[in-house]
DNA sequence: TTCCTGACGCTCG
DNA sequence: GCGAGCGCCAGGA
């Protein structure tokens, strides 16, 4: 699936253009890296807006194939995940070895 | 337009 | 080091 398809289908699940970007953000999150709700914020442009980003990762409507699950808090607990919980966010990151 | 809510962060005691 | 409170921004009703 390519980021035009992406974009597409986000824009039919009626996401907002800041939703989109935060989703786009998460999406270019290598395999095994994690990044933080503040600093997907700060590169969509909104530094102080980490917590609209929970609010974007919420709304993911491709759990598949956006890893809304590689964001976690900056004091690097999980936080929470609306694909199966925090027990299903830290299990999908162990099989991408992003933690121990 | 205004008010409330939320997958959070930071400061202060 | 830990917990409580307040602040932050975007979206939805």
């Amino acid at each position: 699936m390519n980021r035009k398809e992406m974009l597409s289908i986000l824009s039919e699940n009626g996401l907002t253009r800041f939703q989109k970007d935060v989703l786009m953000e998460t999406l270019s999150i290598p395999k095994g890296k994690t990044a933080t709700y503040k600093e997907i914020a700060a590169k969509v442009g909104k530094p102080g807006a980490y917590r609209a980003v929970g609010t974007a990762l919420k709304k993911n409507p491709l759990p598949i194939v956006i890893p809304c699950h590689r964001v976690i808090k900056t004091n690097g607990e999980l936080g929470n995940y609306s694909g199966g919980g925090t027990k299903r966010k830290k299990e999908l990151l162990k099989s991408e070895h992003a933690i121990l």
